[in-house]
Parts: structure tokens; sequence; C-alpha cells
RNA sequence: GGGCGAUUAGCUCAGUGGUAGAGCACUGCCUUCACACGGCAGGGGUCACUGGUUCGAACCCAGUAUCGCCCA
């Protein structure tokens, strides 16, 4: 005997381990099969699951349990994604917090152990809660980002690099020298992406720049009123910034070639306050006339916009800011000029020293507060500083061309569609990617330089020659270097060979190469190597290389995870199978940061075919308000906490039923739990069902039904197994659960199990005997399909329902989806019970509205039923009598006089209800009636006197609207007798 | 500035051309032998606004307003 209640938190768990025991996880590996992947959005490793992940991966469960179902040879790909800046923080921040240590005390080395020791230990707690949620993930198969720590060969880091030396060597990956976003918390670059545009409170700094040369303009002014008054002579410029500071590396003043106050100030200079710089004053369509004064500082080296203005106008850039965005000290500070009150400031120290020496010069027009955009980081939250620095980056723009035209060519459709227009609008305006981080936890860049340097000449001349590069050296002066030899190779071994062939050719006594640390170590060896050869007649020399210190950008190895996952770079035969994927379900988030990147990594690595065949972009999920969620606001609600308080299944079927496309969600715990509600209902029908002996656990044909009761509910069924199933295969997670619901509630258990209760209590054995099974029946199909979107109450229920003699397989989550529909249609069954509900129903609102007691047993008769209707009255008397509470229910020719009547078409019936009702409510219930009616009628004989509707519109459509007049004429006219008939009794 | 989306019942939202819907909330009745996490019945809407297309518009088109998100 069921419980009266399921209980998820005694019952989940416990399933859910019986899953994984049993290996149900697993794909069938059934390759005769269709195939259906798909690749977990894999989190952060240092993760804990938030609402995203939760609607996240309950969406992919529902496709992947029906799949499953459906006979696919399904992969759910799970893994974590190692998080370069995330996890490095979460690591530096326990050394931090255990004893004072710090990342650059520990070393690379023991840094990077500590990571990986951290990740064993408390990494990927994510893969827990998510295994709470009921993800039927192939465990079997998890995968990280970062590949296993201890095997060199790991085919994770080899597809890493696999990718980086293929895409060099296609010239797809190379070194430049550009302004980065620079992070001066981690002290490393970061993309684009990873930089948040914020509305702050801010302000402009009106600076005066004087001129130079002792030139004048005369400058338009206004009066008080804002009216032009004339002109005024002025010897400087007004400047405004946001960044007062930055002036330290003004290179130039930008003016529109067009505003006609500066056209004469172009080619003119200024003398830079405070460093005494001069700078000319340039012409450039980046300076807006309607901004501000007009003029814009220009600063090369820590502004975008200057840096390109600086290009057109050929200004150098100077640097001014250290890694930490300090103000320069040392040789830099010499090299740009810095005033030495300024060195080592930080930023904001040195805005203020900027502000207070400008006004003491009678430089500072003023300060306005405005609000201004500020970039942040999104993982440090600080300001982030534009920096020159060489860095790796990937040609964006090439990679790109093939990812558009797939989509284009809708080889990969994005559900709802609108998201292509996103995609396109960044992919068509992309950037080059930069991927190096000055990080230490993350895929080395498999890159190791070497001195570009040919020792020549005899005894006396030897020497070193080769290209050389300009350098700011550690004195702050410009010298130069020799340049590198890059050698990109998928190991160190190979890189060893490539550096000891390319020194050969360029000293034969070179015999082996040595790994160093740095650039610096290895100018001082190979220095040692050109004196050994001066002094040696016949040297042994070795070439010293290092490998590149940074690490890639996270989502440069998140880019590869459809086909890494799957065994890349060798052909292995999970590759075959589960490539490309069948559909990515993510959030629009992360389209420019992940699913881009998948689709251009894909088609360039798997011969040009696409890494999913759909992307379904699913909602966001708000708060009650529709507020994001986030901590710092305090709106967050824990999944866990809901799940914990009403189970996995309700908080899955929330989400289901409101994952409507394009819309984001807004979860309260009420909806939860008004979901929790519905399985509960679905637990009590199984629970009725067991009471009464029905039959579990078999199969059953619904054309050898003979009640129509029963043929109908299997009709019913199959309608909504059809509905659920459209609508899964079309991605609408919430047309599917509304089908369920309403089958659920509304049919099986508001009309089915309250229509066979007489059955169950009467003496028709035979009749009992079928509708045991038939509903049995029914409810096993229930479980089927509503299995994907409440997997633990539906197992349970299958396991806990299994009889004596009648054993059931074993798990309720590998059976077959019920494949039906059409056949268990029955016009006929359907028809009649529908006469019943209608019937049942409209007694039972004219009691209600009558006030006649709930408890009362009223007679009823029906009048001027046609043969077919009196069939299925005297068929379906008990179950009548029963749901509309009647002390009889029989065939008349005439109304009892006395009774009120419910019109209905060419039926009637007649209720002896006068004992209990007021002549009041009955007039105005049928005046109430009539006026609806009435209403009705004139809005359809309007439309059917239009000549243009009944010659235009579909004729099936003009017919309906005919038949309709009929139906309501008809009963019109006997609600009017009726009311005649009242008048004539007051 | 560019792009996307929203505006339908008190609230949250479905509804892509043919009689306006659901859940929750609300009101009345019901300790009916699956379920009070329940049952029955009911009230409640100028589908943001203005035009247009159409026999017919919540739905298609144009514009306006308000709100939200993304990008620059």
């Amino acid at each position: 005997m069921l419980d009266q209640r399921f209980d998820p938190k005694s019952a989940e768990g416990r399933i859910y381990e019986r899953w994984e025991e049993a290996g149900c996880f697993r794909p069938s590996g059934d390759t005769s099969a269709q195939a259906y992947s798909v690749v977990i959005p894999p989190p952060n490793v240092t993760g804990v699951l938030h609402m995203g992940h939760a609607l996240n991966n309950t969406l992919q469960d529902i496709l992947i349990r029906f799949e499953r179902m459906r006979g696919k040879n399904v992969r759910w790909q799970p893994g974590t994604d190692h998080a370069g800046i995330a996890t490095q923080m979460v690591v530096e921040r326990q050394l931090a917090e255990a004893g004072n240590e710090s990342r650059a005390s520990l070393g690379r080395e023991a840094f990077v152990d500590r990571v990986w020791e951290w990740k064993e230990k408390s990494g990927g707690q994510i893969i827990q809660q998510l295994k709470r949620l009921g993800a039927s993930c192939d465990w079997e198969n998890e995968r990280f980002t970062m590949g296993d720590r201890d095997n060199p060969d790991d085919q994770m880091q080899e597809a890493v690099r696999k990718v980086f030396v293929d895409l060099y060597n296609q010239k797809l990956i190379y070194r430049d020298k550009r302004l980065v976003n620079w992070d001066p918390h981690f002290q490393t670059a970061i993309s684009d992406l990873e930089v948040e545009q914020k509305e702050v409170q801010g302000a402009f700094w009106h600076l005066r720049y004087p001129l130079a040369d002792g030139v004048t303009y005369e400058h338009p002014v206004k009066d008080e009123d804002g009216n032009p008054a004339g002109t005024e002579t002025r010897d400087y410029i007004v400047v405004a910034t946001t960044r007062p500071e930055t002036m330290l590396g003004d290179t130039g003043v930008a003016v529109h070639p067009d505003d006609e106050r500066y056209k004469g100030l172009i080619g003119k200079f200024v003398d830079l306050p405070i460093v005494n710089r001069r700078i000319p004053i340039v012409a450039d369509e980046h300076a807006d006339p309607e901004k501000g004064s007009g003029a814009v500082k220009i600063t090369p080296a820590h502004d975008f916009n200057d840096f390109q203005v600086g290009e057109r106008a050929g200004l150098p850039r100077l640097n001014i800011l250290t890694n930490i965005a300090a103000i320069v000290d040392g040789g830099e500070a010499d090299a740009a000029g810095v005033p030495d009150a300024y060195r080592g400031l930080d930023r904001y120290e040195a805005r203020k020293k900027i502000e207070e020496d400008f006004d003491a010069l009678g430089l500072l027009v003023e300060i306005e507060k405005k609000k201004v955009e500020q970039p942040f980081g999104d993982r440090s939250g600080v300001v982030i500083e534009p920096w020159l620095t060489d860095q790796w980056y990937v040609n964006a723009e090439e990679l790109a061309k093939p990812a558009i035209a797939a989509v284009r060519e809708g080889r990969t459709k994005f559900v709802p569609e609108n998201w292509t227009k996103t995609y396109y609008n960044w992919m068509d305006n992309i950037q080059p990617w930069c991927i190096s981080r000055q990080l230490w936890w993350g895929h080395r860049i498999p890159v190791w330089y070497g001195i570009d340097r040919k020792i020549v000449g005899g005894e006396g001349s030897v020497g070193a020659v080769g290209w050389a590069e300009e350098y700011i050296d550690e004195e702050g002066k410009t010298s130069t270097r020799p340049a590198l030899s890059y050698f990109v190779k998928l190991t160190e071994a190979e890189a060893v060979d490539a550096a000891l062939n390319a020194a050969k050719s360029m000293h034969a006594g070179f015999e082996s190469v040595v790994l160093v640390s740095s650039r610096k170590e290895a100018e001082e060896i190979f220095e040692q190597q050109v004196s050994k050869v001066r002094t040696e007649a016949d040297p042994t020399l070795v070439y010293p290389v290092w490998q590149d210190e940074d690490v890639l950008d996270t989502w440069f190895s998140s880019a590869l995870w459809p086909f890494s996952t799957q065994g890349w770079p060798e052909k292995a035969d999970d590759l075959q199978t589960y490539y490309p994927t069948s559909v990515l379900i993510t959030a629009h988030d992360i389209i420019f940061f992940w699913v881009a990147r998948m689709m251009m990594m894909g088609i360039q690595f798997m011969d040009g075919e696409i890494p999913f065949h759909d992307v379904y972009i699913h909602a966001l999920v708000l708060d009650e308000k529709g507020q994001k969620m986030s901590k710092s606001k305090g709106n967050a609600m824990d999944p866990l906490e809901l799940i914990d308080q009403y189970g996995a299944d309700a908080l899955r079927f929330t989400f289901a039923r409101q994952a409507a496309q394009g819309r984001n969600i807004r979860l309260s715990p009420q909806a939860v739990e008004g979901y929790r509600n519905f399985t509960t209902k679905l637990w009590n029908a199984a629970r009725f069902a067991e009471m009464n002996q029905c039959e579990f656990g078999h199969d059953l044909e619904p054309g050898d039904l003979k009640l129509p009761l029963n043929r109908w509910i299997a009709a019913e069924l199959g309608k909504a197994a059809a509905a659920v199933t459209t609508a899964l295969e079309a991605y609408k997670f919430n047309e599917a659960a509304e089908a369920l619901y309403q089958f659920i509630w509304n049919v099986l258990c508001d009309w089915y199990i309250e229509l066979i209760k007489p059955v169950m209590n009467g003496e028709d054995e035979a009749a009992k005997a079928e509708t045991r099974k038939a509903c049995g029946w029914v409810i096993d199909q229930t479980l089927k399909l509503l299995h994907p979107f409440t997997p633990f109450v539906t197992e349970a229920l299958w396991s806990q329902t299994e009889q004596e003699g009648r054993k059931r397989p074993d798990f309720l989550m590998v059976q077959d989806w019920p494949a039906f529909a059409d056949a268990w249609a029955d016009s006929d069954a359907e028809a009649e019970l529908q006469w019943v509900l209608d019937t049942v129903s409209e007694i039972r609102s004219t009691r209600a509205v009558l006030n006649v007691p709930a408890g009362a047993q009223v007679a009823a008769s029906l009048i001027g039923a046609s043969d077919k209707v009196k069939g299925w009255a005297k068929e379906n008397e008990t179950p009548i009598r029963q749901l509309a509470r009647l002390s009889a229910f029989v065939i008349a020719a005439e109304k009892p006089a006395g009774a009120v009547t419910i019109a209905s078409g060419e039926e009637t019936i007649a209720l002896e209800v006068q004992e209990f009702i007021t002549l009041s409510d009955e007039v105005a219930r049928l005046d109430k009636e009539m006026a609806k009616l009435s209403k009705d009628i004139e809005g359809t004989e309007k439309k059917l006197s239009n000549q243009n509707f009944v010659s235009k519109a579909p004729p099936e459509v003009v017919e309906e609207n005919r038949e309709r007049i009929t139906e309501w004429t008809a009963t019109l006219a006997k609600l009017r007798s009726a009311r005649d008939q009242l008048a004539d009794l007051s």
C-alpha cells in the first residue's frame, strides 16, 4: 500500500543511486539506433549549483530522458571547466587565510600542485548537486577541461595543444603588441567579453592646456542664458577627461577637422602642464564637437580610441602605468617623462594629485560630476586599464567566416530563431581574440622561445648577428635585444628537437638544448656560448630555450568541448558516433563566450562539420520581481533549498512549465509548491488505483476495450502523448508540461477516476475487470510520459506499484516511450463521454448557482433527447447520478411541474429542486443566461449578415457560425419559455 | 547611438488570423469511502496606445509610449 504522500527527501537519493548502479545513464551503445548526444555546458569546477544551472540542466535532462526512452543511443556528456581566474582566486584566497602565504612565495609549480589538490578535494561539488536534480549524465565519461593531472599524455591536454599548434601553423594564431584589457587585480590580460561596462558616478575634469609658442585664438562664448555672445581670446585649449591621471601619458590633443572653433589650431602645439611636454594638436574625427569642449587629450598607450587616433596621427605611445595600475617608476618613468612626485603613486592617488596640481596652477576649469561608463573586470570587480602588451591572438575574423555560413545555411539552427541575429551581429564585428593570460592555472601555452642569432666570424671577430627588436630596458632606456625564434610544438621534446635543429643551423657547435626559465637567463647563457666560440677551437655549445610563461584563456579549451570530450585528436569511435551533437542547451549570455567559439573551433577541426544541429537558448531565471538574482542583491534563491523543501520533481516541473521560448522565468517558491501539489495529486491517483486492485505492468490494446469510459480515456491519453511528443520535439517544454498537467489533473483525476468509482463499487464483474486493467495501464503510460519531467516520483510509483505475478522491468527510466495517438481515437466514445461531462457540469453549476445544498439528492429528468443521447443517458445513469448528486436520472416526455430546467440545444434537463430555491435566484439565473446568449447571437448574426464574410471566409467557418446560431436560438427559446412560466407563477 | 524583447485577469504568464485562456490569489459551498498539498461552483480582461492590412486582428504591418536586456 502506497503512503499517503511521496516523500522526496527519503526517496530521491536512493532512486538515483539505483539508477547509477544499474548503469542506466550509459549510452545504449546500440549503433543501429540513432545517436542523440548533448554536451553539458561545463560548470566551473569552483561552482555551486545556482538557478541558472538548475534550469539549464533540467531542460537537458528532460530531452535526454525523452530521447533515451524513444530508443536512441543517448550520450549526455558531463564535465567541469577549470575556470582559470575563478579557481586561481579561490586557492589564493585559501592560501591567504591559511597562513598568509602568497602565490609568489609558493612558486609556480607548488601553487599549481595546490590547485590540483584543491580540485581533487573540494572541486566539482556541483556534480553532486546536479545528481540531486536528477541529471542523467553519462558520469562514467566525465571530463575536465584540464584533463588528468597525472597523465602527461592526457588527451584533453593534447587536444588543446594540437589546436594551438595547428592554428599557429596556419597563421591563425599570432603574437601581437596591442592594447589589451588589463586587470590590475589579477595582473592579467582579459578578453573584451570579460569586461563589463558599468555606469558609475564619475566626473569630467575640464583642464586647460596652454598653447605653445605664444599662440592664441578666438573662442566663442555664451552669456548666462546660453546665447552666443561673441568670442574671447584664449591662449589655452580646454580638454575634458574622465581619467585625468592619464595626462601624464598624453602625446597629443585632437579636435574634429570640421570644428570651426579649432580649425586654426590644427598643427599648432600645446605645452603639456606638469610634464612640460610639447605635444601637437591634430585633426581627427574621433573628437566629438558636441562633447565637452570638443577637444580631447590623446593618450595612445592607455585608451582604445586614443590608440587609433595615435596611430593615424603618428603620435608616440608612452606607457605610464605598471601592471598594478600604479604610475611607473624608475627607467620607465624617465622614458615617459613622469615627474618624481608622481612616481609609484596608485592611479587614484595620482588622479587626486593631478587635480590638486592643476588647481594650484590655475588650470582646472571645473569638475563636472556625471555618470560615466567604466570598464570593470567581471571576476575581479576592479576598473580595467587598457595596457600595451605582447599577447597571443586568434584570428577570429577568419575562423568566424565558416561559422557564420553554417548558420546562414541552416546547418545549425538557433531556437528561438531570433538569436541568430545576436550571433551574426557579434560574429560580423568580431575582434581578434586575445587568448594568453598571465595566470598560473590553465593550459600552458605550447610555445618555446630561443634566441634568433647566428654566431658568425672567425677568431677574434666572433659575434652574433641577426634580427633585433627595440625595447625599453630596466633603466628605461630604449635599447635592443636579440629577436626570438618560436618553437610551437605539441610537446617539450618536439620543441627541444626543433630548437636544436635551429641552433645547429646557427652554429655547428650546438649539441644540446637547455631549458631555462626566462629570457634573461637565456640571454646570459647565449652570451657565454658566444664567448666559448671565441675562446675554444672546437666548442660544444648548449642552446637555451624557455617556455612561454602564460596560460590560455579558459574558453580556448571550452571551445573544443564537443569534440575533445569524445576522444579527439584520436579518431575515436565516440567521435564518429556522437559528433556533431544533437543540441546545445544554454543561456543567451554565453552565446559569444562559448557557442560562437565552439562553432569556430568545431568547424575548423572537424573537417567543416558543425558541433551541434540545434542551439536552444533558454531563459534567465529571475526572482519574483523580475530582478536578476545575485548574491550582492541578496535575492538569490538556492535551488537545493527548494529541492529540500519541495523535491527535485517539483522544481523541475516548475521550470518546464515556465520555460516558454523567448521569455524569462520569474521563479517563486509558491509556484514550486503548486507543482509539488501536482506530484502529490498524481501519487494519490496511483494510490486510488492500487486500492481498487487496478492492474499495473501489463500491455493492453485500446481497441480491445469495451466500455466507452475506458475507450475514451485511452483516446485522451493518446492525445496527451501526441501533444507531449510534438512539443518536446520542438523544444516547447512549457506546452509539453501543460499538456501533462491538464491530462493528469483535469482529465484523469477530475473525471476518469470519479467516473470509474461507480464501476468499482458496482456489480458488473466484467466491467470491473476491464476497468482495473485499463486504469492501471493508463497510469503506467502516464508515468512514462511524465518521467522526463519528474523522474523521481514516477520512478518511485513504478517500483512501488509492482504487483504479484506481474513483475515490472527494473526501471521506468529505460522503458519505451509510448508511441501512439491516432489509433486510439474513438469518436463515438469521445462524444458520449463529452456529453456525460457536460451534463454533469451543467447540473452541478445550476445547483450551485441556485444554492441547492451540496448534500441534497435531487431528481432529474432528461427531456427531448435523441435516441442516441437517450442511450448515453441509460448507459451512464449511475455515474451521472453520483457525480451530480441525483436521486434519480430518468428519461421523461415532459418537464415535471415546478422543476427548474437546464436548456442545452434540443435537450432539456429538469431538476426538481423547488424546495431548496428562491424564485429570485432562478430569475437571475435565467436572465443572465439569456442575456449572454442574446449577445452572442446578435454578434454572430451581424457577422453572417455581412456579405463579405459569407463570400470570403472559408465555408467551414461560415457553416460553424450558422450552426452556432441555430443551437443558441433553440436554447434561448427554451430559456424564454421557462422564464415566462416563472412569470406566471409569481 | 545600434540590436533584441516585453506590454493579455489582482499577480505570474500561455496563446502566430475565426466565440479571450492557465496557475496562483479571491468569493461561496463541501470533514463525498485517492488526495484539504483536496473537491465543486463562481467573480474578474477596451489583450499598452494610434493608425493600417483583412470578411474577420491579442495575433500581421507602421508608428507612439513605458519597461527590460545586450552591444558600442
